[in-house]
RNA sequence: GCCGCUAUCGUCUAGAGGCCUAGGACACAGCCCUCUCAAGGCUGGAACACGGGUUCGAAUCCCGUUAGCGGUACCA
């Protein structure tokens, strides 16, 4: 029994999609349940779209996420040579052969198929060239890209996650291994490496499902044994749709910057597409791992449902102490330009956590405890005092002379409370009336936490500052 | 067109022939709590795509239809 080893191979040519953030999800659960290795290989064969700038937006995301690779990151340009000998080894073979025909008769051949309302599918013409013909041209310098032969027998395999899949070879054509400028085509670079890397476990997106037959029909013409496949479902839009930009965030990234947990975006990401069994959705990462298996992938595509997610990061936030919140609210305050200083954020962030979804939310409304400039009436707000008229003013004055009362040393909470619900007693006011104008005076708006609190984690100073600049 | 994959509440899913008058979660609605809003608790509406089989019995097995998706490159 050999040991389980799986890879992630993304290519760099935009950022992280969650989509691939979810398959690499799968690879590292599969390694860590099985004791594997997880291999990591950045697939820049495309060298017009990939950049160092993307593969290093990828190796972030995947670090945010605690996806963590055992072996590499390894660049699939650097075994070009490989590849190119793989090739010229089944042109040995005669598994393979050159191809002469020129890229403008492959065009025209294609458009004329389509035409005729059939798929287009290469003949083999030049797999039947005779010794003499191929000398011919290569002496003449013709250039050449290298056909595999696909032989006609069934090509089938036992799927992990969707069970038997099989493909007709005589469906497929002699596809092309490597280009005329001896560099390889995306199927023969994949198997090699594979191989190469002793791969056991391919585990993907359900859109190489094609690619899947080609690539067991070069392992077979190599001599080798295909890996175990396991196909995992696509991710869509709620429109049912491929996600795309056209969705909003699609990037690990994003989710990152609207102040999503990495956990949370774990814990989700394992939910989509992958049961535990049971009902299950808070899961830490042993029981995560423990309970990971192939099998338990579903084989239908999921939906991206951001309300889930965000619901998810709240349990997280919640659960989590505002110590271990505070520097990435700093972070998400410094974007939002606004700097604490050395104030302990600790109070302020258990203050706001529970009516927070994201760590922006709680960032947001920190920025209002801390600066009153960053105050904004909203419309709830300019209702309460339309609705209370003379009343929002007359209250504020009552509760600012009742608080002014109250020294610093006795500005906590319980005194807060205390006082608020007297002086709403002493002078008749239903509570609502008194503490509504003082939440609109500190904040803008009608929703926060209770006003006790609220008083005392703006401070005396500010507090009564504030209500003094909404009498006016 | 051809090849392939898929099909349980709006969404994520449980369900491996009787435990299903189909369970949970998100979302939604109502109630409780309450100074507002959340959180929390309770309640409610909401699904086996359709048609044939197989079987004493089918959400579960088989076939077909329909629909959606993926692929059909000297892209990855």
């Amino acid at each position: 029994m050999t040991s389980v080893r799986v890879r992630f191979a993304p290519s760099p040519t935009g950022y992280l999609h969650v989509g691939g953030a979810r398959t690499a999800l799968f690879n590292w659960l599969y390694a860590k349940r099985t004791g594997g290795t997880f291999v990591l290989r950045i697939e820049d064969t495309d060298k017009e779209r990939s950049t160092e700038a993307h593969t290093q937006v990828i190796l972030d995301g995947l670090a945010w996420l605690g996806v963590t690779h055992d072996e590499g990151p390894y660049f699939q340009g650097q075994f070009y040579g490989r590849h190119r000998a793989d090739a010229e080894g089944l042109l040995r073979a005669d598994r393979a052969y050159r191809c002469f025909c020129t890229r403008e008769e492959l065009d025209q051949a294609r458009t004329h198929a389509e035409k005729g309302n059939s798929s287009f599918r290469y003949d083999g013409r030049c797999g039947r060239l005779s010794r003499a013909d191929v000398d011919a041209r290569l002496a003449a310098g013709t250039p050449f890209s290298i056909r595999v032969r696909m032989p006609d027998e069934e090509i089938a395999w036992e799927d992990a996650v969707h069970d038997r899949i099989s493909f007709q070879g005589r469906d497929l054509d002699d596809f092309i291994i490597l280009r005329s400028d001896g560099t390889p085509i995306y199927n023969l670079a994949v198997v090699s490496d594979d191989i190469e890397m002793r791969i056991t476990h391919v585990i993907r997106g359900d859109d190489h499902i094609s690619n899947t037959p080609k690539q067991i029909a070069l392992y077979r013409a190599l001599g080798r044994t295909p890996p175990v496949f396991a196909h995992v479902p696509m991710i869509l839009g709620s429109d049912g749709k491929k996600l795309s930009k056209r969705h909003g965030a699609t990037a690990v990234g994003d989710y990152q910057d609207q102040g999503i947990l990495p956990l949370a975006m774990r814990n989700f990401l394992a939910l989509l597409g992958w049961s535990p069994g049971g009902d299950r959705e808070i899961l830490p990462e042993e029981e995560m791992i423990a309970l990971f298996s192939l099998e338990g992938i579903q084989k239908k595509a999921a939906v991206f449902d951001l309300a889930k997610l965000e619901w998810m990061n709240g349990q997280y936030l919640s659960a989590r102490p505002a110590a271990e919140l505070e520097p990435a609210v700093r972070r998400h305050l410094g974007a939002l330009g606004v700097d604490p200083g050395s104030r302990d954020l600790r109070p302020l962030i258990d203050a706001v956590k529970t009516r927070s979804r994201t760590l922006l939310d709680i960032a947001n409304q920190v920025a209002v405890r801390l600066d009153r400039t960053r105050i904004t009436r909203d419309p709830k707000g300019d209702q309460l005092v339309t609705k209370l008229g003379a009343a929002f003013t007359a209250n504020l004055a009552l509760v600012s002379a009742a608080l002014t009362a109250l020294p610093e040393a006795q500005w906590t909470p319980a005194a807060l409370e205390a006082a608020l619900k007297e002086l709403a007693e002493r002078e008749g006011k239903k509570l609502g009336d008194v503490m509504q104008p003082v939440r609109v005076a500190l904040t803008g708006g009608t929703v926060s936490e209770p006003v006790n609190e609220l008083l005392a984690v703006v401070g005396r100073e500010d507090s009564l500052a504030r209500i003094a600049a909404a009498r006016s």
